[in-house]
RNA sequence: GGAGAGGUGGCAGAGUGGCCGAAUGCACCGCACUCGAAAUGCGGCAUGGGGGUGACUCCAUCGGGGGUUCGAAUCCCUCCCUCUCCGCCA
């Protein structure tokens, strides 16, 4: 959500930076113009109460002193200022809905380093501040070789047994799936060993969000206005809540219309819970197997950080969603993603692409995002800088950070199909045997 | 689900139609006192918006929205939220 008075200040910068993004959005002058009418009638507006209330005032001093003929000479003058009031403040309340409407619709403004690019093929691999293809390598596992012809998760013989999509079918329609036995104790595993990492090593406070959201919640964290298809409501009497798609609404939304000190940031929160999406859009896409489901499991970071902090903050993040990659020996690469690939929040994304040897191709299992003050704004989530001098303009907005740590479904197909043996079993990478109470195999004995 | 109470500035807490954008206390900031600190004294201290180069000035905001009134923190309606008791329930 951006500040008029910043558009109106940078008109330049504003348009140019908007050009970077795929799609139409509104030109600084339109919206200048729209700002220009909501000032033009908050002037008359506010002459007409100034008017009304000294009026007021010396009414409220003729009654004191008795004085009812001058009173009620007073209150035929203010009369017809009943009518201009109302009027102009009925026309105030549509402009600036106009004008709230044309902001809430516009996606954030990218980095000026951020690829440009018009779809996920002109994303750009990112090795690290400081790194090289060469030193990422030698820092992550490598692809595994096999013997045999390495299948899909859905095929690993494990996953036979332990993944029935027709089974949720028949409860649930598709892009559902019921997991059972060593695949549904793998799937909590994977949850259990994520949030673990992030809440014991890398200082996140662990958190268990309502799952069902509101839409004022939905707009801080852009779902809303613009995404309503995308979400899956749940009806509540005259209202309707929504299944959170990320548990980065309940999250981030923690520090909604809150004032923050300097020195209790940065924020950070970390949740395992189910994700719905009603994958509009995506007919046809991903069909087989549990790469795409409706419902599915995540553990969510978010950061909450001063504006002088949340570029260190993505990528220490970044950080910690490649720790859990690293701890389960998958390989994996990091993208930066375009202009044309990057969500509607975010001033920049990496996303973390895992090894896939059954899909022969890298896919999405992590996407970690640096907002700026985009969603801060939305929510109306401030803080208070510890040097206590007054703030010229008001306080701050935070800056807030999300990214999957990692996506436990996904994870799930990752481990199955870089992990699968010939004979169908799958091992069972050592940092996650305590989870699966010291198994280092799942499917051998079939 | 039934009955009741309540939501006021960073916090606590007064305030039932004009003298209230709001007492008082705490916290915080500045100054004085002090070698320094504490204590004490004095002063400052909500947010958003409009106009003005500026000193400044005006408007709005007492949970959200609507209404009554010349005028609303205060009266009415409605929504949201919190708390207490009863019932039901995991």
């Amino acid at each position: 959500m951006f500040d008029i008075k910043w558009i109106r200040n940078n008109a330049e910068a504003f348009d140019g930076a908007m050009s970077r993004r795929k799609g139409e959005f509104a030109r600084s002058v339109d919206l200048l113009n729209i700002d220009d009418r909501r000032r033009d009638i908050i002037t008359r507006l506010n002459d007409a109460q100034e008017k009304r209330n000294a009026l007021s005032k010396q009414i409220g001093q003729a009654k004191a002193q008795k004085d009812e003929a001058k009173a009620a000479a007073l209150m035929a003058e203010v009369a017809q200022l009943k009518e201009i009031i109302p009027a102009a403040e009925a026309e105030e309340r549509l402009v600036e809905e106009e004008l709230h409407a044309a902001l809430a619709v516009l996606p954030n403004l990218v980095f000026d380093d951020v690829p440009q690019g018009t779809d996920e093929s002109d994303n750009v691999e990112y090795f690290g501040r400081n790194g090289t293809a060469e030193t990422v390598a030698s820092d992550r596992a490598r692809k595994p070789e096999f013997s045999f012809a390495p299948r899909e998760h859905f095929d690993v013989g494990v996953a036979k047994r332990g993944m029935d999509f027709e089974e949720a079918a028949k409860i649930s329609g598709s892009r559902f799936v019921v997991l059972k036995g060593e695949v549904a104790r793998l799937e909590r595993a994977l949850g259990q060993f994520m949030l673990d990492i992030h809440t014991l090593e890398h200082g996140y406070t662990e958190v268990q969000p309502p799952l069902l959201v509101r839409d004022e919640a939905l707009f801080g964290t852009n779902q809303l206005p613009k995404f309503e298809e995308d979400l899956f409501f749940a009806g509540h009497g005259e209202g309707r809540l929504a299944l959170i798609p990320t548990a980065e609404v309940p999250l981030t939304n923690l520090v909604r219309d809150a004032i923050l000190t300097e020195g209790e940031l940065p924020l950070r929160f970390a949740a395992l819970t189910p994700c719905f999406r009603s994958e509009a859009g995506s007919a046809g896409r991903d069909t087989r197997g549990m790469l795409r489901q409706h419902q599915f499991n995540k553990v969510e970071m978010v950061s909450i950080t001063t504006p002088d902090g949340s570029l260190d903050e993505h990528e220490r993040m970044l950080g910690c969603a490649e720790a859990v990659l690293k701890k389960l020996g998958l390989h994996y690469r990091v993208m930066d993603l375009c202009t044309g690939d990057i969500g509607f929040g975010a001033k920049r994304t990496y996303d973390l692409e895992v090894w896939l040897p059954g899909q022969d191709t890298y896919r999405e299992i992590s996407s970690v995002s640096i907002c700026g003050d985009f969603q801060a704004r939305r929510m109306n989530a401030q803080y208070r800088p510890s040097g206590a001098e007054k703030v010229k303009g008001g306080l701050p907005f935070v800056h807030t950070l999300n990214g999957s740590g990692t996506a436990v479904g996904r994870c799930l197909i990752a481990v199955l199909e870089n992990y699968q043996q010939e004979d169908g079993s799958v091992a069972i990478p050592a940092a996650l045997q305590p989870y699966m109470g010291g198994l280092t195999s799942i499917g051998g004995d079939h």
